[in-house]
DNA sequence: GCGAGAAGTTACGCCCGCGTAGGTTACGGT
DNA sequence: ACCGTAACCTACGCGGGCGTAACTTCTCGC
């Protein structure tokens, strides 16, 4: 086998098991036996188990902040950049379960340098630029925007985290709810939210419930 | 020193360190001699290092998961069930920030038994009942209350962990911003929103000057 | 004063997993 | 035919950290 092939042969393993197990919990004895090669070859072509955990989360990373970057700098309204971003999220979780399960279960090495935390509060910093103007359009206290950008950021997050393993209703339609409760808010829920692209019908009901 | 007396220290000291660099990077020996003893004694009380963990991270627990189950079975309306479960997590968060980090940050031993996650999903399946009953009397389908549910938890817990370290602006205050963005959502938003009740801990709202 | 037991110590065995040294096969160019 | 190189293997050194065995105070109650 070509060592082009392998190497990459190598990181769907590692992926695989670092997201299984753990970066701790993984030995590079078992990527190799995995792969069917033999331990040196490991070190190889990556130096090591950090090595190659390194670059497996650096790919990962990369892959999913540019996705939501991406969606935050689209042009739209504030509105539709959320819908996007959150639907961003649910895309790169479905598609690439391992490597989101992977960027949640930190690791000793990549605590340091690039983090699940470091990608977070870096989408963060995106929303909080985004919830700045608002807030200046407003009149809000601005300085109140990087605790609002986190609230949302968190939701959005860790409802993909839920979902990762519920996988149900269909992410278009967590995406809709998200927006739902982000813009709507508990008093001013809608019952059925759809996707602003496809059009927007619902039961805007702005009564508070009381009880 | 007598018996009791090492132990409650010995688990001090584990919580501080398990906090500090994880289950893992942990050792007994470091754990002993921080508590100025040799390591059998930690294997006198706990029979090793996992036994240690595990009365570290179950005190941890109990004590967050009865702050929150207390606020949220309180009597009141939902909003208010709301701002005092926030509150309780941000009391918790400010008292108790290392079992707050070791909380957050698994483990691979505590990863199958009791993990932040399944404290969590607790907390979304008391949310859950409480907003099942409110979808039902709005007319909205109750089978998207746990989603919701996980939403608002998600919210709100990673807004703590963002506090955690942030510490910046007072919990009260953050608790009432996250009422409000739950509340009122993005496009009701309010500028300055205030507790609808006092601190549980004495700690009244602060009236800041608004934009 | 003196045994009993609680509190603690030093020293060791052992396993696991990382990383490396040195040898083996296959294949293309000349 | 023959050398060089790329891919790969077996086998080992080594350290760290868990858990334990056997020995030493220290302090009571009598």
């Amino acid at each position: 086998m070509t060592g082009k092939a392998r190497r990459e042969q190598l990181l769907d393993v590692g992926r695989s098991l670092f997201a299984e197990r753990g970066f701790d919990a993984t030995s590079v004895e078992e990527i190799a036996q995995r792969a069917g090669v033999s331990k040196p070859v490991v070190y190889e072509h990556f130096g090591g188990k950090e090595g190659l955990y390194a670059v497996v989360v650096d790919r990962e990373m990369s892959q999913l902040l540019d996705a939501i970057t991406g969606a935050l700098t689209s042009s739209g309204r504030p509105r539709e950049l959320l819908e996007r971003a959150a639907l961003a999220l649910l895309d790169y979780i479905e598609d690439s379960a391992d490597g989101f399960r992977i960027l949640v279960r930190d690791s000793p090495v990549a605590q340091a340098t690039g983090s699940f935390a470091s990608l977070l509060s870096d989408a963060a910093s995106q929303v909080e630029h985004i919830m700045g103007n608002q807030f200046a359009l407003r009149g809000f206290d601005p300085e109140h925007a990087p605790m609002y950008a986190q609230m949302l950021v968190g939701m959005v997050a860790l409802t993909g985290q839920w979902w990762l393993d519920a996988r149900h209703p269909d992410k278009s339609v967590v995406a809709a709810h998200l927006v739902n409760l982000a813009w709507n808010g508990l008093s001013g829920l809608e019952g059925a939210p759809s996707m602003s692209t496809s059009g927007s019908t619902g039961t805007p009901a702005r009564g508070s419930a009381g009880g």
